[in-house]
DNA sequence: GTCTATATGCTGATAGAC
DNA sequence: GTCTATCAGCATATAGAC
């Protein structure tokens, strides 16, 4: 069974993630926090040794999703089968962890003060190694010469501002909520775009959200 | 000539852009304006109601620009030359007006709390319009069958990302700053992607930056 | 491990001399 | 129109009882 301690660092990371994507690192008060919790806010210093601390520990949280999302681009032998999964796998974190995600994308806008060098090396690393890997299919002729940079920093955002950028999406789309069928229709539209901007021949596939597992 | 007064506003917009870009609203100091200005804390004061009403100012400097972008869907006929027209010019804000739209962006991630309801409704306005353009343009064989609001958040992200994650993609390229060669080459990827994505039929006209504006 | 009461420091904003 | 000195309020963080 989880300790005491466990389930109530659980409970405030999870709480100040929430309050974090929404008001920013230095809009929110500690006690937004405490009281969201419904703890005291002597309690999130008790485990947490500062307001800083606390908010490094949630933007780590979202650091392993992320490297992992990499993991078609050395797993599959295919452009197709990769682009299509990473693309499927940076919506579903969008999804499933759109506060993380948010806190992030706030954190890398003001030039990543907080995020520990280890973390970036890890997604800078990943990210070079994405890119040279599409390089070589590009070199093999099989995708179109585009900028793999370029393409890079398009998925990523246009898969990143489902998480980032949420607010303006219900505005337009006049939704209260995204459904699961909104994140399948995005991730088809930016599979679309990307698979056919690089000549990337479709194969037997299906769709990102009709595909097995 | 230009009065003192306006002089001395613009300089303080202008400071204040770069820094409310740089860190944000809230972890702002009206001192960290001033020092960089160049100017006593009180004379911003002096000019301006509030640290909010300063950031209102240069919040809305970024609204006329982006409702100006929409305009190739009101004056083109051609899908092709309307996509083309409004990523080269969505590109050329992100360039142009980086801060400020980073300060946009920023604002937009959390709620847009600041930004008046008569900014928020024109934008509204221009972009329902131009969502409107996509699907008439659709529904005459002109263009294919494509979610035309998903068509336009991967339009939106992929062409802010330039200002918004300019860190991120410094610390990528390994670029020191991003060059009028590197603009080109977003704009003449995106643009790819969404023709080539979209169906819509390659013209007579050129990639977007040896094209005559 | 929990919580109340409080100290400490910082920042938005202003008063008032020049 | 400019600037120094200062205030008032608020938020982080802790002391210490329970």
């Amino acid at each position: 069974m989880a300790s005491i301690r466990e389930r109530n660092k659980r409970l405030i990371i999870k709480t100040a993630c929430q309050v974090f994507a929404d008001t920013g690192f230095a809009a929110t008060k500690t006690s937004d926090i405490a009281d969201k919790a419904g703890l005291p806010k002597a309690n999130i210093y008790y485990y947490f040794k500062s307001k800083e601390a606390l908010y490094r520990a949630v933007l780590e949280s979202i650091i392993e999703p992320l490297l992992q999302a990499y993991s078609p681009f050395h797993r599959e032998e295919d452009p197709e089968l990769a682009l299509r999964a990473y693309i499927k796998a940076k919506v579903r974190i969008s999804r499933e962890h759109a506060d993380a995600s948010k806190v992030f994308a706030s954190e890398i806008m003001h030039g990543a003060p907080h995020l520990s060098a280890d973390s970036l090396a890890q997604l800078k690393t990943e990210a070079e190694r994405s890119i040279e890997r599409l390089r070589q299919w590009i070199a093999d002729g099989r995708m179109a010469a585009v900028d793999p940079h370029h393409l890079m920093f398009t998925i990523w955002a246009s898969t990143q501002t489902y998480a980032d950028f949420d607010w303006q999406i219900l505005e337009v789309t006049g939704r209260k909520k995204l459904q699961a069928k909104d994140y399948d229709a995005a991730t088809d539209l930016i599979t679309r775009l990307v698979l056919k901007g690089c000549d990337v021949q479709p194969g037997s596939t299906q769709d990102s959200h009709t595909a097995p597992a």
